[in-house]
Parts: structure tokens; sequence; C-alpha cells
DNA sequence: AAAACAGCCTGCGTGC
DNA sequence: TGCACGCAGGCTGTTT
């Protein structure tokens, strides 16, 4: 799920859960998973208390007491899975092998939880994902937009600080389609594939037009419906909050308001000609050929 | 220097 | 039914 709606709904879910209380545990079912996971993690996270919540492009922050933060990337298929202690166990096969880890607990009641974090009110909440691109590190608090993950990521989309000015000197001599440079999270950071091609269906452009090009007027048409499509989904997806402590981690509702994204072959709503998909950068874009210019 | 690409992983849907 | 294949909402090196 994870573009910025997606991470930022995921974060509130946690905030709503976690906030003020202390960790009692945390098991760590692996290694680590796209990287290491931090040295001693256990050690540095269990008696801490949750302080606050930060998002940072896709990146969620969990600030600690003790000054530092866990930096959390929920990858392509990462999962937060929460649920009170003594709620019903999903049944659920798991290979044998994957029963226990190193401290001696019990079969994951999920595949591919790969850390779960224990509260002293009674909840548990984890990290399920099993593409494990995802990433987890720790980070002092007060450094935490130098962590190497953080520290070349462009504009927040939703501040107010990124206007089409700011947006327009970023596109500036890039010889690149307007898709990839917004793919780019060193231009603006925090959108994924399909808020690309919903903003780009919006505005009007196409995906193909060279980012150079639309610098100017054009990007005072994108930058107002880029801000709209995330609302949008934010909206969507925090009103099914609560579904967030579901143990199947269902979320949101925006994908049934795709203009574009998998929508290939289907009338554009506007001028009925079919939606188009092509691939760029190896990745599906969805456009309407007749409204994006 | 910027832009394109391979690679990391598993799961799901499709077509044979 | 089984199998091969293509595809998936991301990002980081590495190569061009």
């Amino acid at each position: 799920m994870p573009e910025l709606p997606e991470v930022e709904t995921v974060m509130r879910g946690l905030a709503a859960v976690l906030q003020g209380h202390r960790i009692t545990e945390v098991e760590q079912r692996r290694a680590g998973l796209r990287f290491p996971f931090p040295e001693n993690m256990v050690g540095r996270v269990e008696g801490r208390r949750v302080l606050s919540f930060r998002r940072r492009a896709k990146y969620m922050l969990m600030r600690l007491e003790g000054g530092e933060s866990l930096l959390i990337h929920l990858g392509m298929s990462g999962r937060m899975v929460a649920r009170e202690a003594g709620a019903p166990v999903i049944a659920r096969l798991v290979p044998q092998g994957a029963a226990s880890d190193a401290r001696g607990h019990n079969a994951p009641p999920e595949a591919h939880e790969h850390l779960v974090i224990s509260t002293d009110h009674g909840w548990r909440v984890g990290f399920v994902d099993p593409r494990r691109f995802g990433s987890v590190d720790l980070v002092p608090t007060e450094a935490e937009d130098s962590h190497r993950l953080l520290a070349a990521l462009g504009p927040e989309p939703l501040d107010d600080a990124f206007t089409d000015a700011v947006l327009s000197a970023a596109l500036v001599g890039k010889h690149t389609p307007i898709k990839a440079a917004l793919l780019d999270q060193g231009v603006v950071a925090g959108l994924g594939n399909i808020y690309v091609c919903e903003a780009l269906y919006r505005a009007g452009i196409s995906p193909r037009r060279l980012a150079a090009s639309v610098a100017g007027t054009r990007a005072a048409r994108l930058v107002p419906e880029i801000k709209a499509v995330l609302l949008e989904s934010i909206g969507a997806g925090g009103s099914s909050l609560r579904d967030y402590v579901r143990a199947d981690g269902e979320l949101g509702r925006f994908q049934d308001r795709f203009a574009v994204y998998g929508r290939e072959g289907q009338p554009c709503a506007h001028c009925g000609t079919a939606i188009a998909r092509i691939v760029q950068a190896g990745r599906s874009t969805f456009f309407c050929p007749r409204r994006q210019r």
C-alpha cells in the first residue's frame, strides 16, 4: 500500500495504538529486511516509552524516550498489524521452523511477521512484509533528517513550502519524462506510481512530456492537483482508521476512486477515450491520451 | 552529471 | 491441477 497517503494512515493508526505507552518487549524474528536491523535494536527499544510520531516522505519515525527514533519504511508489501492481547488469533499455517525465535516465542499468527512490539497496555504491533523491501533503523531524534535515507529527500508535497516555483526549479533542465521526475524522491518526496499517474491525469499533463517543459505554467496546474489527490486519499484512508487495528490489515477506500491507475481500456470519465497503459522506466503508467498533453 | 537499469523478495492472477 | 510467466503501491547501488 505504501505511498504517502498510506504511510500517513498507517502512522496515525500506530500513534493511536502506541503513543504514550511503554514498549515492554521487542521480538526480532530475522536479522533484517532490506538492510540489517540496527545493532542491539531490542535492547535499545525495550523499556522505552513512545513519545510521538512523524512522517517524512514514505518513512515513519517513532520517537522514543531516550533520544532515539525508530525509522520505518514499509517497502512494497509492508503492513502493520495491531491487536490487543487476547484478541482472537487468526488461524494461519506457517512453515515449520519459522515457528520460534531465539527467545522461545511461539509461531507467529501471521506469515512474514518479522518484528513484533508489545506494550504495557497489552497491545501487540507486528511489522508484516512478505517481500522484505521494507527497512527499520534507529536514528538520534535530534538528527532524524540527517539519516542517510532521509538526507536527499525533496520537499514534502503537502507543505506550504511546496509551491509551483519550487517544483519548477527542480524540473528545469531535467531531460527525463515528467512521470520519472515525479517518482524521483529528490524532486518531491512521497509520491509513488499511483499518485503520480493520478496527479498527471488531473492536471492534464502527458506522462511522456519532458520534465523541463512542465516547469512554469504546467507546474502551476500540477502542484494543486498533487496536493488535492494526496489529501483526498488520506481522507479516504482516515475514514477506515478503525480497520487498521483489524488483523487483516485492510486499509482505505481510495482505490475505488482511481481515475486512471489500473484502468487500462476503460473510458476516461471526462472524454470517454480509452485509458492507455505504457511502460516507463520499467513501471506501468496509466493515462488518457486525449486529455493529457 | 544525470538518466537508465539490474537487483532485492514473495505472492497473485492468467493462460497454457 | 500444475507450471511458467508477468506483474506488483519502492529504493539503492551500479552502469551507461
